[in-house]
DNA sequence: ACTAACATACCAACCAGTTGGTATGTATCG
DNA sequence: CGATACATACCAACTGGTTGGTATGTTAGT
């Protein structure tokens, strides 16, 4: 006897399950030791309707990563700090963001792609590279932001005058955020990541403090 | 009679074989992802003295992470970095250091309580500690350099005035470094990874420049 | 009738861990 | 000195369970 399921939303039933499943799972335990039992499992589904969406674990891991990237960047494109006027607000803004979801269980704020880009780099470049597509793509969505937050400051964005550019400071920011997670795993919680994540915050503040804006006289505000 | 210290060469022959191994077969494939027998066939020995010496594959993993902190403490040690005067100055050549042995292949310069902490955390709690030990015990080694540094020029190490911490700084150095770990890990190199490295350099030279009588502002890159 | 979407049953390779054994100590006692 | 006793270090073969993957279905929609 099968176990009724109210809810539908129904899409891609058995590849949907799957793929959502994956996301918690390999989050948990890591994509190695996550079987595809263990992902039959958790989605509800048998192993052959798992073979026959996937041709492989790995083919999985790479369209989890693809997934991962989707529902993350409408979760980021939906949040608030996107409605400040000024662009290094909203770039504050987004650190803060990052910071204040990080809570509750480790498997709730933790990135997918960082967890199987670390595993998978030697044994599946094909994923490390999904991986990879996931995370350079999220930092992307921050470069239009500092590019126009250092241009109000006259500063060049691709970094000639100061030594950093728009996208290495962006790309930096996901740096922070990767290692805050690999602390917060290893001391058990994210206590010790919000401290980062804050300094953080204090480089871009103390980065684009250096020149006021429209005036050339120095200010430093205080 | 027996000396309370047992490392000899001949005691030490297989477990620190295994050890040996361990190091750089976890770097490359990960832990989950890496058998025991991967482990005995690295090492040259068999599956019987693997299971004298290590109670459990889990028991590896702890004396693994043991074992790396002490080689890194001996590696750091005797690095160049001590060797300025001025405390900040040790602390920003340490920063140098740890970006400038960020070449060659990925297993050669990656950490192995960052790779463990991750894939461990919800697995095994044992694991996780004894990386979570190593990593913040190479932490606090930056401690003493970086609260003498703000001693200097007039800041409380406990970060009563400023927000910041010199232990919460020396955690942050850690935590850019595992995620430019785990970036270039995605990349596939370490390129991305220097940036990384060198904007955190350049927060910790912003940090220090913000004197409360303002002597000088900001310099280039020696 | 044809196809996509599943399910069931199964397999060979591999997994962590165990077994019973050997070789080489070394401490104790007659 | 030599015999007994016990400990350490290691090994080859094995075990029960798990792995990713396959072969062969069955069902529902068109």
């Amino acid at each position: 006897m099968k176990t009724d399921e109210p809810q539908t939303a129904r899409t891609g039933t058995a590849r949907d399950k799957i793929l959502t499943a994956a996301l918690s799972v390999i989050r948990m335990k890591g994509y190695a030791a996550t079987s595809v039992d263990d992902l039959c499992t958790a989605a509800g589904v048998t192993k052959g309707a798992f073979f026959h969406h996937f041709d492989s674990k790995e083919a999985l891991g790479i369209a989890a990563a693809k997934h991962w990237s989707e529902t993350t960047s409408i979760f980021f494109a939906e949040a608030p700090y996107h409605k400040h006027a000024d662009p290094l607000e909203r770039v504050l803004a987004y650190i803060r963001f990052r910071r204040d979801i990080l809570q509750g269980e480790l498997a709730e704020f933790t990135c997918l792609v960082g967890t199987m880009a670390q595993e998978t780099h030697q044994t599946s470049r094909a994923i490390a590279d999904a991986c990879n597509a996931a995370i350079s793509g999220h930092a992307a969505t921050l470069d239009a932001d500092i590019a126009a937050a250092m241009r109000d400051r006259g500063l060049n964005p691709d970094g000639s005058a100061t030594g950093w550019s728009a996208a290495s400071l962006a790309l930096h920011t996901q740096t922070v955020l990767q290692g805050a997670f690999i602390i917060a795993k290893a001391r058990g919680g994210p206590a010790v990541a919000h401290d980062s994540v804050d300094h953080l915050a204090r480089y871009v503040r103390l980065l684009f403090a250096s020149k006021p804006d429209r005036t050339r006289n120095e200010r430093p505000p205080s």
